[in-house]
DNA sequence: ACTGAAAGCTTCACTCT
DNA sequence: AGAGTGAAGCTTTCAGT
């Protein structure tokens, strides 16, 4: 999606929406000086050009029983494309990986994952790294506090 | 919220809002074998329970100039409440910061960056970190790849 | 929990600038 | 092209069963 032109209008709905997707184009209207309908075309056109890529529900973990959260730094054995593509694949395939960053530095990947209790991590950790040959070594930190959790994009004018 | 008590109905209603909130009751009801009605009644029941903490419009980075990520571990110089909480607050009003996670290990804190480019990320070490007295030590990690990204939350039978 | 009516939001066609 | 208005369409909400 190389940068769409979008004007200060195009923006701040979408910085309404991205912190109530729910929020009534009537109102956003309101706000910026537009017309419901107007602010409906806008984000129907920001939807189909992948501005928006989706409209998703945050679920509160503890209320569905998952109570931890960790950080895990994972080194491969070979930086080799396929040994990587093999280890996106099972990352893209548990759910218990919310998120999985491929980065620079010491570390090849990062991962935050949520589990229910210690238990079920350590399973986590069995099928992710032990029973695989190309993980060399991974740390985990254990998330005390989620301080801020979100995935807003900061659009200019915040 | 301590786990408020959820049956499989509930379950697979989440399921599916994980993916797409927009997603309509009728085609939930098909799915699971319940009535519009009844799913949107449980819908209405999740998001005042705060089971569904909120409902979020996911931007495509790239389409509105931000083109990197990083994830940053951050060591404070002492762990004394106030010091953490002070960085919390600052963390939680700077947009470039898209989370932080308070964790046990070597650092106090991870957080994931998301910036226009490389000058923006400079400029925000500048006023996150090196401004800031109590931050001990911070090791920045490019990401190269945003393998997998969202905030979904395991619900047992995925 | 389901059915059917009422309300609300979105979408479309049309017109205007 | 993009904005506003008003009608049609769809989704949600609220009664009543």
């Amino acid at each position: 999606m190389p940068a769409a032109d979008l004007d200060y209008l195009d923006r701040a709905i979408l910085s309404k929406l991205q912190e109530d997707s729910r929020t009534i184009a009537e109102s956003i209207g309101a706000q910026i000086g537009l017309s419901a309908a107007a602010v409906q075309r806008r984000i129907k056109r920001l939807r189909e050009t992948g501005v928006i890529a989706r409209e998703v529900a945050v679920v509160e973990p503890k209320s569905v029983g998952v109570h931890m959260t960790f950080v895990v730094m994972v080194e491969m054995e070979r930086e080799r494309i396929e040994v990587l593509d093999a280890f996106r694949k099972q990352v893209l395939g548990d759910p218990a990986v919310q998120q999985c960053y491929y980065v620079t530095g010491t570390a090849d990947f990062v991962l935050v994952v949520a589990c229910r209790d210690m238990t079920e991590f350590e399973e986590f950790t069995r099928r992710m790294f032990f029973d695989n040959g190309e993980v060399r070594h991974f740390t985990t930190s254990v998330v005390m506090d989620r301080v801020k959790v979100g995935l807003s994009v900061p659009l200019h004018g915040d």
